[in-house]
DNA sequence: CGGTCGCTGACATTTCCGTGACATTGGGAG
DNA sequence: CTCCCAATGTCACGGAAATGTCAGCGACCG
């Protein structure tokens, strides 16, 4: 789990903040000041940092030198005010990793956490589509037919399939997918994996007692092939 | 895959740029001169130009106003020597998108050619008008009607839908829609959308406890359908 | 000061998820 | 080859989470 600190003394915009990246699945961490927010990067070594520039007590500023001068590598990310033009650069060679300027959208923030993100783990590219036999998934519609015809499925049984999809012909274990498609606070029993497997092949194997598509690798788990 | 053509005559320079840019994955192609840029610039159609401004053969100022006479669009990003400042403007001025003066720190740059591909691939554009069944919004004019008759909406009705209908087909998460229609200063619950989706299918959809438009995902977040 | 809009919270309802019990299968030991 | 245990398939139920629905309240505007 990516675990994000968030230095940042003014409430709405921390709230806003977390909100999103808790929504993004991410650990969050937060401190109002300069002080905690040093303390806390030292002691919980988060995998990012998003850092206000002003801040009460020690600037971001500082938090950023004194990191960066004891080794602390963790990827910075400041926050700005508009006009502190100046300040942009010093932060940049301070050793920030990137900068963003107030008032930004959460979306522009969200893209470059994610990519500060990516560089450090990058990870297995989930597809958007998926056909085999006559079945089309869409995973951005949360759709799925089978000859056509419309199929009802559920968001884990999607999650599911396109874990495996992503790793064709690869047995794929069971706690990997509980690690992938679960989050942290539901980590349920790995014969929860074994019931949503066979729920999809109820509705996209021809004979769900014979699958061609979903096979269970015994002893390990499943893999999906084409 | 983006591509991004780096247009630069000294040999330290563009092997730095280019190092960096394939470390974060992006198609590079590299020219020394401002001919053979012009030339690639035409022929491979880039994504992203990054162009000195003192170039043997042809300017960078040069191969901008050209590409823009022929109105190429593509992006450019311009390397100004410090004490070029009125070629700054200039170079703003016939179309450029953003510069960096020499010396600039890499981080710095890579930050510029985020942003700028990110603008560039834009994040789906809003429609200003929508039909499905009998109704008709019109979003420039505030306007519904369904069946001839006027609908009354609000503004974040039209918001919400609006950005539903941009990407018809598919599931909109509840955050997203928070990002997109509300600004992050004022970031309401997630229920807060649920009650304008409500408010909109009572007022668009034939049976609102049966929409066949304004769909529920469930454990996701909504789409649209026309 | 009346009305609309937007947000929240409470309650009702629907959907889904996780678990456990039992049936079945697979594979290694003998 | 057969037996036996562990792994997996299957199913139904209880509870939790997500969503639908509605009323109320404050902010803002005319």
């Amino acid at each position: 789990m990516t675990r994000i600190l968030i230095v940042e003394d003014d409430p709405a915009i921390l709230r806003g903040l977390t909100d999103n990246l808790v929504a993004e699945s991410y650990d969050v961490l937060t401190a109002g000041d300069g002080e905690a927010g040093y303390r806390m990067l030292r002691e919980h070594k988060p995998d990012l940092v998003i850092l206000d520039l002003m801040l009460p007590r020690m600037s971001g500023y500082e938090v950023c030198r004194k990191a960066r001068d004891e080794g602390i590598g963790t990827p910075i990310l400041m926050l700005t005010a508009r006009g502190e033009e100046a300040d942009r650069v010093l932060g940049l060679d301070l050793g920030a990793d990137d900068y963003v300027t107030k008032p930004f959208s959460i979306r522009e923030l969200l893209a470059r956490v994610r990519a500060i993100v990516r560089r450090a783990h990058p990870p297995t590219a989930l597809p958007d589509e998926l056909r085999f036999a006559d079945v089309v998934v869409n995973f951005r519609r949360y759709e799925a037919r089978k000859s056509g015809s419309p199929v009802e499925m559920t968001r884990k049984e999607f999650g599911v399939l396109r874990f495996l999809a992503s790793r064709p012909g690869e047995a794929v274990r069971r706690d990997e997918l509980l690690n992938e498609v679960w989050d942290y606070k539901n980590y349920p029993t790995t014969r929860t994996v074994d019931n949503h497997v066979a729920s999809i092949r109820a509705k996209l194997e021809e004979k769900a007692s014979e699958p061609r598509h979903l096979l269970t690798v015994h002893g390990v788990g499943y893999k999906f092939v084409p």
